[in-house]
DNA sequence: ACCTCGTATTTGCCGCGTCAAGCAAACAGG
DNA sequence: CCTGTTTGCTTGACGCGGCAAATACGAGGT
């Protein structure tokens, strides 16, 4: 009697069930926290945060805007936003792509370095609390291994680009 | 010098930097598919979604506004917003406490019952697909562990209210 | 009754991010 | 080289949801 994978379709288990509530108020809840702190505290959004961080780790501290958008998990629009807010502060600045001149990239500024320095320690803080502060160590290792089985999924709305061989 | 729980100040580890990758990525991308999904299939939003289903929950299937935004999770105003939609759609309707006729009840209509058995199941599909498809059972129980110390927390931007004595 | 304060909910205004459409540069074929 | 297509990014219009101010009602004191 191999109970096959023929796609449930049942109500949920009472484990489901209380997993799924518990999530589904985890993914309402954290965002939510992480980026009051952070526009509060820093007067920045998260995605505006995640944006300079991920300008920040990039090599040459630039990075194209699909590429951008694609590891920060938002829509290629969406991230044109954000490089316009950021740009306006003088954090980043466009740049032409010399090989393809349909393409920009978005560069880490000095100013949006520091920018980015400043912030991190409150953000920090305020992942800590409303985070790790909640999750033993033992937990951790269990649960990063589960959310990694989600991380392959939905690569992003309207971005589906493999990668742009950057410069 | 009372240094007692001193709040840890340095860098993440590196477990905690996966954790926290993996995290974001999941609370961003899941609730789009989530969301994308039953807006595409049943052209109604995560949120309203989720208000009719805790109205068909609630004891004679009504809810004060507050009530109904600290269970979803989601600001007052917001709340009240959805309950426009949903009122809009004749899925929902608004009737005064009378006891306290400040107050408000959300009341689910029969089609607003109807329409919520109507979605269900491709909701449920969808988050099969898009949760459980990804975990094994033995992930589940730890993550539901783990996941349920982040629901005691942050009850809604808001709302802080404890209750309110449903009529 | 009146004034004031606290509570329940709604509304004004705004930022954010999505989709759809637009524009510009590269590329493929004749 | 010109033309049609694809790729990379931006812009216009829109919906959502948040905060803070406004509104509506209830309660307590004088």
């Amino acid at each position: 009697m191999t109970t096959e994978e023929p796609p449930r379709q049942g109500p949920l288990t009472a484990d489901e069930e209380a997993f799924l509530r518990a999530f589904t108020r985890t993914i309402i809840t954290v965002p939510r926290a992480l980026d009051g702190d952070l526009l509060r505290d820093q007067g920045m959004s998260m995605s505006e945060y995640t944006a300079l961080r991920l300008l920040s780790e990039a090599p040459d501290r630039r990075l194209r805007m699909n590429d951008l958008a694609t590891a920060g998990a938002l829509s290629l629009s969406g991230t044109s936003r954000i490089v316009d807010r950021l740009e306006g502060q003088g954090l980043v600045r466009r740049q032409r792509c010399p090989n393809d001149r349909r393409g920009y990239h978005a560069v880490l500024t000095d100013a949006g370095f520091d920018r980015l320095r400043q912030a991190w320690p409150a953000h920090l803080a305020s992942v800590r609390r409303h985070v790790f502060d909640h999750l033993s160590t033992a937990d951790l290792s269990a649960f990063t291994a589960a959310l990694q089985h989600f991380a392959t999924d939905v690569p992003c709305p309207e971005t589906a680009c493999p990668d742009g061989a950057a410069d």
